[in-house]
RNA sequence: GCGAGGGUAGCCAAGCCAGGAAACGGCGGCGGACUCAAGAUCCGCUCCCGUAGGGGUCCAUGCGUUCAAAUCGCAUCCCUCGCACCA
């Protein structure tokens, strides 16, 4: 025993010299990294694994949810970094927007100045944090190199006729003065929805706006969502939510007014039920109608103009519509439920098979007509259904539909659509993207409105359009920079204003991760070989909210792209998604408005960066939400200060070495498994099951130490392991602790010890565990106070093999195996084991005898220590009979003797 | 309403895809070692009953498949999130 030297005092005994100052290491590391030039990747690395955090909006200050997610990216980063690759982990800036524009207004600065302070700033935090970013691929895109593409890209965009000028209805902040995009509106029960920054009831406003014609790529974005595994299912429901799919079929209907409607349905099965037809009060043939009958614009009025009519709300026409499955005449309403972006803005009614045609059919005394019913196989009898009470939705059998009688219900829509001569068609309902802004703060858009050309395009050679020095107004900043606004038509080289919106800043972090390929590149926005072999970005790590928005207008930028041949095969951008969750505290999300919040900065100043990453990656799974304790905090502290303080006092000599004896196989083993499960934890971002593994490798030097003296490679080697799986997540502490042991190089390039399982493992450690807590509840049950020895015996050989054959055994088990006559030889005593193989269902794999004995062997000082009793364990030709008699393979016999 | 994800011991939480030992961890609680003491560290216990490793009950509920179910299937109840006047 090394009583010498007790080190489970050590890390207290003479705290001065077995602490480290978070304070001075953490700097001295970075300036280390920074020298060695450790995070950089060359232009000509091969396909280098490309981890991405979400580029943040720089507010001047980080906040836990960033640090969270950069110590996840920056741990991954590392973890791979160390295992050979090569690795893309960069860093940006997405600094257009209005906070800063409302900042400047109030500050009366400019937003440029007051963004640069900002991103000083947080770079500053960043580095505090000593992440692993490869700074020289840092991407600002409020900067005329980065924007100038955004404008390039617009260009570009409109020749393929990507880029188009709607009239919509936008959502207007009266506050903000700008358009919203419907992304932008956060629902309200009691209106249209508020403003997501300011949550000023919005309004809607008829204008002509900039748009990328998403819905081009809405039937790719939507199906491609199936095979995307790499993403979590949360994430790919919400955009097929978002993006929407309704297949069905589309048919047209002759009116009364000459017009020729189309509708789209996807229950063309019930169209022999159609008993009305029904106009969006926005309808072009609404308005057509109203301009001939006074009431139908009156209504059309009402319902432009409130939120609030009833939902049956509806005015007749007067006109009529052709059924064209019955040639009937039906009439033909304008109704607020019918909505003009929903489909056609056009529908035939069934008022006995759909909810709202029901309610509509009551309010105004129009005719149910049922035309499906239950099939016998449905949970409805179809004597109960009364589509006078209610509308029966479900699909069925036809009736009362002329020839197509007993039709099932799918059968008869793809049946119609020839019949009446309609078409198969898929609707989503993503809209195009509205990407005009009516902010400073942005890019400009590079057209130029001429009253004889029309909008020209500004001449690639007049790229980057800059934005003018900044103004102060409520309305449109860039309309009130009169001299910025007047240019020459790039055509005819007449007066004419520069196109005063700038873009939705979502163009810029839509293709932010193909600049870091390539970030000072000048006559390209990306180099496109390389990052059609760099992309797909391998890891991306950010929060939910950019779920739908951010997320989509990526992966559609990519596609276009990608058609464009700017890439090349490459149709989404991002493999494997994760995405994090919130930091807490006390239940809550952090805010500093209310004070429940824990800031980075102060933090770092008194426990060092490694404390607040080992805490949150060791507190929860990533994608989860956690819990801020201080509690937590220090304990991650306390275990730091842990290893460095084992680590010095190995170094400095202060642990006996020797030769360990048969623990050292057991230590080796062990520091084998460890490495080996934690890897695989760090593969699948679970780095808080890594880092049990590190606490558990910790805790086993330690008493290791404690027990006997410890052969010095095999200690080396299980502290080095240590810090090189404490590496990624806590690089300062693992630098300062690999110092200590003798390195000069960096732990942050070394290599990622073997992960090979040592052969029997898993089976070895459980018949460990087992033992020792049989011996615990022999001690316990059997009320023994201090056990003196105890005694260990493997089964005898033949247990074994009589074990190993019932595993290869069917039918009867016990007749075959006595059949044996190695067997036979044992009698009564192989025909009782014989009995209870039978009986045992499944057979697990056991180590062999010899194996089992060594298992076994070198555990038997956990015992040892543990009950203080001298331990002994026999091999399966040694032991005393009695004690044989009871141990089966897996399960040792035992003996323990006051 | 549609869809997705869940319901595991006092609490938090793994395991479930690839069925096989009352179910990893952590917190809290209890006991012990070391200490004058505290802290730190270490060793146990923490569903019930058991004076030699045994028995019973168990993973929301109920059925089912299987030699074997927390794990697979069906049904029910509850929670969280997303979407929703989508024709």
């Amino acid at each position: 025993m090394n009583s010498g030297l007790p080190l489970r005092d050590m890390s207290n005994s003479t705290p001065e010299t077995r602490r480290f100052d978070p304070g001075e290491i953490e700097p001295r590391w970075q300036d280390a990294w920074d020298e060695a030039d450790v995070f950089h990747v060359d232009d000509d690395a091969e396909d280098p694994s490309y981890v991405l955090a979400m580029f943040p909006y720089p507010s001047g200050e980080m906040h836990m949810g960033h640090v969270r997610n950069y110590a996840i990216t920056d741990a991954f980063a590392r973890y791979r970094r160390m295992q050979g690759d090569a690795v893309l982990h960069p860093m940006g800036w997405d600094s257009f927007g209005l906070p800063a524009e409302n900042a400047a207004n109030r500050r009366d600065i400019d937003p440029r100045e007051f963004t640069m302070d900002c991103i000083a700033n947080m770079r500053s935090q960043m580095e505090l944090m000593g992440l692993g970013l490869d700074w020289d691929r840092e991407v600002t895109t409020c900067e005329p190199e980065y924007f100038r593409w955004n404008q390039w890209f617009f260009k570009q965009f409109y020749e393929e006729d990507i880029v188009e000028r709607q009239t919509a209805e936008l959502n207007w902040c009266p506050d903000c003065e700008t358009v919203l995009a419907d992304e932008n509106v956060d629902p309200h029960p009691d209106h249209e929805g508020t403003c997501w920054r300011c949550d000023t009831p919005i309004e809607h406003r008829e204008m002509d706006q900039w748009f990328f014609t998403t819905t081009d790529y809405a039937g790719e974005l939507y199906d491609t969502l199936d095979e995307m595994d790499g993403w979590p299912e949360n994430v790919r429901e919400m955009q097929r939510n978002w993006i929407g799919k309704q297949e069905g079929a589309s048919v047209s209907f002759e009116m009364t007014t000459g017009d020729s409607v189309d509708i789209f349905t996807t229950r063309l099965d019930t169209i022999y039920g159609a008993t009305f037809f029904a106009l969006a009060p926005g309808h072009d043939v609404a308005g057509e109608i109203a301009a001939e009958h006074s009431e139908v614009a009156e209504y059309i009025d009402r319902a432009e103009s409130s939120d609030d009519l009833p939902e049956t709300s509806g005015v007749f026409t007067g006109e009529y519509a052709e059924n064209p499955a019955t040639g009937e005449q039906i009439p033909v309403y304008v109704a607020d439920y019918v909505l003009e972006d929903i489909g056609t803005g056009a529908l035939y009614a069934v008022p006995a098979h759909d909810e709202r045609d029901h309610a509509f059919a009551q309010a105004h005394d129009i005719e149910i007509r049922q035309v499906v019913e239950p099939t016998a196989a449905a949970e409805h009898d179809p004597e109960d259904i009364d589509t006078e009470a209610a509308a029966y939705t479900d699909d069925g059998v036809l009736v009362d539909s002329g020839e197509y009688d007993g039709l099932a219900s799918a059968t008869a829509r793809e049946r119609f659509v020839e019949a009446f001569d309609g078409e198969f068609r898929t609707a989503h309902s993503l809209r195009d993207w509205c990407i005009s802004r009516q902010r400073y703060w942005g890019t400009p858009i590079p057209f130029v409105e001429c009253p004889d050309c029309g909008y020209v395009p500004v001449p690639e050679a007049d790229l980057p359009v800059e934005l003018p020095e900044f103004v102060q107004t409520t309305g449109n900043p860039l309309d009130a920079a009169e001299e910025w606004k007047h240019v020459a038509c790039p055509d005819c080289g007449g007066d004419a204003v520069r196109e005063t919106d700038t873009m939705d800043t979502f163009v810029d972090s839509s293709w932010y991760f193909l600049r870091y390929v390539s970030p000072g590149l000048a006559d390209a926005p990306f180099d496109s070989e390389r990052a059609s072999e760099w992309l797909p970005v391998d890891q991306y790590v950010g929060g939910i909210e950019h779920a739908t928005m951010h997320l989509i207008y990526s992966r559609f930028f990519t596609k276009v792209l990608d058609d464009m041949d700017l890439l090349t095969g490459v149709r989404e951008p991002f493999e494997n998604l994760l995405t994090q969750g919130m930091v807490r505290k006390n239940g809550e999300a952090m805010s500093s408005s209310t004070g429940n919040v824990v800031s980075p900065r102060p933090f770092v100043d008194s426990y060092g960066a490694d404390t607040g990453r080992l805490f949150m990656l060791d507190a929860a799974q990533p994608e989860k939400d956690f819990d801020w304790t201080d509690e937590g905090a220090q304990s991650a502290h306390d275990f730091l200060q842990n290893v460095y303080g084992l680590a010095v006092a190995y170094a400095e000599g202060e642990v006996n070495t020797g030769d360990g004896g048969a623990i050292d196989e057991y230590v080796a083993r062990e520091i084998d498994g460890a490495a080996a499960t934690a890897t695989e934890e760090f593969e699948q971002f679970r780095f808080n099951h890594a880092l049990q593994e590190v606490r558990d490798l910790v805790s086993l030097l330690r008493r290791y130490a404690d027990h006997t003296e410890p052969r010095a490679e095999t200690f080396e080697r299980g502290l080095e392991t240590v810090t090189k799986l404490l590496a990624p997540v806590a690089p300062h502490t693992a630098e300062e602790v690999w110092h200590e042991l003798g390195n000069s190089s960096l732990v942050a390039t070394a290599e990622w010890p073997p992960t090979d399982t040592p052969a029997g493992y898993d089976t070895a450690r459980l018949l460990v565990e087992n033992t020792r807590e049989d011996v615990r509840d022999i001690v316990d049950v059997a009320g023994i106070e201090e056990p003196r020895t105890i005694e260990i015996a493997v089964a005898p050989d033949w247990k074994h093999y009589a074990r190993q054959r019932a595993r290869e055994l069917d039918g009867n088990v016990v007749g075959q195996l006595m059949g044996d006559e190695r067997l036979q030889a044992h009698g009564e005593a192989a025909a009782d084991y014989a009995k209870s193989l039978a009986g045992a269902g499944h057979l697990d794999e056991q180590l062999p005898p010899e194996r089992e004995r060594e298992a076994l062997a070198r555990a038997s000082w956990l015992l040892e220590r543990e009950f203080d009793a001298e331990t002994t364990v026999y091999g399966p030709d040694e032991a005393p009979e009695n004690l044989v008699s009871e141990a089966t393979p897996g399960r040792p016999g035992i003996r323990i003797e006051e």
